[in-house]
DNA sequence: TAGATATATTGATATATGTCATTATCTTTG
DNA sequence: CAAAGATAATGACATATATCAATATATCTA
């Protein structure tokens, strides 16, 4: 299916992949199509930045997306890589209508923007999709948990192993795997510099428990590379 | 107001402390209300364990709490100290149905236990309720944003600036503060060992930024100690 | 294609932080 | 009140990690 096709088929053609939509009558769904606006975004372009107002809901259906809160002396931490279809969903939409993270295509990327007023107001309207859309946030909150357990308690070994496993699980969903991502979003992934992400990198290939050429990653030894992950 | 009239008012006594529930009307806390269930913790006692299922909305009335995850090698990470009347959200609600971190009371407790079955027809029959709700969920959601950044970005001194200025702004709401929280706590908050965070707070001691006395603390030096946190 | 620019890699070194052992102080309890 | 147990404080030391500098490799562009 090329864009072009996309494009006309709308949310219905999407709706089958896009699961808190699946609850929404075609009435409604097409009220979201109709102030739908389709964006496409080369890699490398900001969709949109902290600070900034949260104008939109933002559905991804083409490529590939990172997320990232910018701290302090222009150190990111990268959130999530957020793949089609799913939602970049920011805490902002209901508390002060800001973005408090960024989010930058690492792929060309086509997202379908849906202005809020419309999504809050079919949230009120539709009790299923309040609770679709509830459930979402609690999923990216439990990550995010996880997360805090990964960067606060577990050594550089140990978070690079999670980097692994979420890129193999939750981006690519396959074992050997390209990545557009750069070493420094790989160590902004893990909270570290990007030198120390190299050296375990490194590390795992001299220990045969990966196989790194370029961006080329292949995972030979997944069950060593969950016990780093668990002992961090 | 002893515990006795707070129990025999019940919700509507509590109600306009309690925000998000100022949305309902009478019958609808009322429906809250019969279905309450007040329990008193001590101080030390653990209100609900990471791991086991999440069958209650949680609202604190009385005393604090800390909420943890609990991560590897019995290391804690707490998220938050809870003071009333607040809500302990769990994501898990909208989820797996499961607790994804622990609460403990710090001082002598005392909470009310809504069911959850209660609570989620509320959220589906009051849009207000919804809304509101998720507004909370989403400060929450803002407010672990910071402290992703403050643990993973900043050094020591600049976590532990962040612990003070978050006990004395959001949790005690006053400047010299007496906390029930014992070293290791705030080690569990700043994610450091607790012999590390001692060091840090004899140096802002030294330095004439802190006065500490057991555990009564005072922050002689605001604009020092936010310097602190903004610099890392 | 060659030069220029960005990215990746490596090594040497500095530093932040954790661990362990010891002592001091506070708190509980018989 | 004294003993016991918990919590706090401190110092010496080990180590994880960042920083800096140098080089290599890849990627872009004229």
């Amino acid at each position: 299916m090329n864009q072009h096709t996309q494009y006309i088929k709308g949310c219905n053609a999407c709706k089958d992949r896009a699961d808190i939509f699946s609850c929404l009558c075609q009435t409604e769904l097409d009220q979201i199509d109709e102030k739908r606006i389709e964006v496409h975004f080369k890699a490398g372009e900001l969709i949109f930045k902290q600070g900034t107002p949260n104008m939109h809901f933002l559905c991804l259906t083409q490529g590939k997306v990172k997320t990232y809160i910018e701290g302090y002396n222009d150190k990111n931490l990268i959130l999530s890589i957020v793949k089609p279809v799913e939602y970049i969903l920011g805490p902002g939409i209901y508390a002060d209508q800001m973005h408090h993270f960024s989010a930058m295509a690492i792929e060309d990327s086509v997202a379908c923007l849906v202005d809020l007023v419309t999504f809050k107001s079919l949230i009120r309207r539709n009790p299923d999709f309040a609770e679709d859309f509830l459930r979402k946030v609690s999923l990216q909150s439990i990550y995010n948990y996880e997360l805090f357990i990964s960067l606060t308690q577990k050594q550089m070994p140990g978070r690079i192993a999670d980097v692994l496993l979420y890129l193999k699980d939750k981006v690519y969903e396959s074992n050997p795997f390209r990545t557009s991502l750069s070493r420094q979003d790989l160590a902004d992934m893990s909270g570290m510099s990007k030198e120390s992400a190299i050296r375990i990198l490194r590390e795992f290939k001299d220990e045969g428990i990966i196989q790194v050429i370029g961006n080329d990653f292949e995972i030979l030894n997944i069950e060593h590379l969950s016990k780093i992950s668990q002992t961090g």
